[in-house]
DNA sequence: TCTGGGGTCCTAGTCCAT
DNA sequence: TCTGATGGACTAGGACCC
């Protein structure tokens, strides 16, 4: 724990609500939802207008919609927010060279290695100077916390939303974690604190009352020791600017369940070989071999191998993920399949058994790009003749009308608003879905660029 | 009602080598 | 040669985070 509050945690106010306003003016200080808007899509963020119907992340969609019937629904669009992402992060690098993103909208900052604070006050100006750069750069607001530390900047921050600053002076960490639930702790999630409730603790004060012993009876060495720790406000962990990945991967959950086994093989070979391709773009190869399996009952199982060396060929992930497979159960039906590689290594070993499988399975699988981009959301959709697909909140371009995003669609007719981030709330029309003056478009920045 | 996707870390059991 | 302790690698699952 360092003297000084030089330790800034930054969160953006709900980010992806709030970008989806900042890009369709007709969404201010309306709610918005962005989640997945299948039938079992879960929100990701709620715009503070939707949280006041009791709407938050990763609240099922249904749930949400029943609560909130008169939000925006929206899919998320990440390279929008990629690229603002992009701009915030710029901006704390010029705090310091000690930057740990967490996500897209989150991260440390140790203002302290980077020269722009040095004490409360400076550190409270950098503060303030970060969110009013962040403002004009972005045009969203968010949130800043700072502290001796990274857990109570973080708590700090989360203090300070919507929109705020709060700076935790040293010397007052006890008095202000007390009577704070020991949910606010990092690593304390509902079955620790559920846990932790049945023992008579439900405050941070109560567990540094407890002690490490008792907190390590609990709930194991290093979950108990950590806890025990940060209950009185010990937090040394450094601002690591740099972390290298541990695994790679993906997967998908079908909008019904899954029951043919031949269809199940074919998914978990695409999985494969979309996580290879996931798994070279990172500049990567893997030796262990992960398949998720969760079952129609939400129950889940993993099952994983470890081959002799790391590869990064498709047809030997597929085979090791599909010889995975064999051993596992699906009667009753599967809800969702992944596929995984992990022990990373920068380079791939000579690989004779890669050469093999590859000359015995030379194809590989066409229509995975199609899937990353969300084309298509049933695979045997891929064979027949595309009908264009506009999911709601998709940038476009008429030609007559100009740049405006998809409201909704359905019955062959999509409606969209003609808006951009600088211009008044726009107008809405509809066309017919394989209109040819409509194309799909890429996002505009939501601030115009200076000059 | 009905629960995403991409990660990290920890624990515990088993197997195997020393 | 047998036995036990120890520790590493692997495997599976759970909790947590955004």
């Amino acid at each position: 724990m360092r003297a000084a509050p030089t330790i800034l945690h930054l969160d953006m106010d709900a980010f992806f609500a709030a970008a989806e306003q900042a890009a369709k003016p007709s969404l201010r200080g309306k709610p918005v939802v962005v989640g997945g808007l299948g039938p079992r899509g879960v929100v990701a963020t709620a715009s503070y207008e939707a949280r006041r119907f009791g709407v938050h992340s990763a609240m099922p969609m249904a749930q949400a919609r029943r609560l909130a019937p008169n939000a925006a629904y929206l899919v998320p669009r990440f390279s929008l927010y990629r690229s603002v992402s992009d701009q915030v992060m710029a901006l704390l690098a010029r705090l310091s060279p000690l930057v740990e993103p967490l996500s897209l909208d989150e991260a440390f900052v140790d203002l302290e290695a980077g020269g722009a604070a040095y004490d409360s006050a400076t550190a409270r100006e950098a503060g303030e100077r970060l969110r009013r750069d962040i403002l004009g750069t972005t045009g969203l607001t968010g949130s800043v916390g700072l502290a001796g530390s990274k857990m109570l900047a973080k708590i700090a921050s989360e203090e300070a939303k919507p929109d705020g600053l709060v700076l935790i002076e040293p010397g007052t960490e006890r008095e202000l974690l007390g009577p704070k639930s020991v949910r606010v702790l990092p690593g304390v999630g509902p079955a620790t604190g559920e846990h932790l409730r049945r023992a008579g603790m439900t405050t941070v004060a109560d567990l540094a009352e407890a002690g490490e012993d008792e907190l390590v009876r609990l709930l194991g060495r290093a979950h108990g020791a950590a806890l025990a720790r940060m209950a009185l406000g010990h937090d040394d962990r450094p601002v690591v600017a740099e972390r290298d990945a541990k695994s790679v991967s993906v997967e998908d959950t079908f909008d019904t369940d899954l029951h043919d086994r031949v269809r199940i093989r074919i998914e978990v070979e695409r999985l494969a070989d979309r996580c290879v391709e996931r798994l070279r773009a990172s500049g990567h190869s893997g030796r262990t071999i992960v398949l998720k399996v969760r079952r129609y009952d939400f129950s889940t199982l993993t099952r994983s191998e470890t081959l002799r060396g790391p590869t990064d060929a498709p047809a030997v992930v597929r085979e090791a993920a599909a010889r995975l497979l064999e051993a596992v159960d699906t009667t009753g039906g599967v809800r969702l399949l992944g596929v995984g590689v992990s022990g990373l290594a920068d380079y791939t070993q000579e690989d004779l058994f890669a050469q093999a499988a590859d000359e015995r399975e030379p194809a590989e699988g066409a229509s995975a790009q199609a899937v990353e981009e969300g084309l298509t959301a049933e695979p045997e959709a891929a064979a027949a003749p595309a009908e264009r697909h506009w999911p709601a909140g998709r940038d476009v371009r008429h030609a007559v009308y100009g740049p405006g995003w998809v409201q909704g669609s359905g019955v062959g007719r999509v409606t969209v608003r003609f808006e951009e981030p600088g211009s008044p709330p726009g107008r809405v029309r509809t066309f017919l879905v394989d209109d040819p003056d409509l194309e799909p478009s890429d996002p505009l920045p939501l601030v115009p660029p200076a000059g």
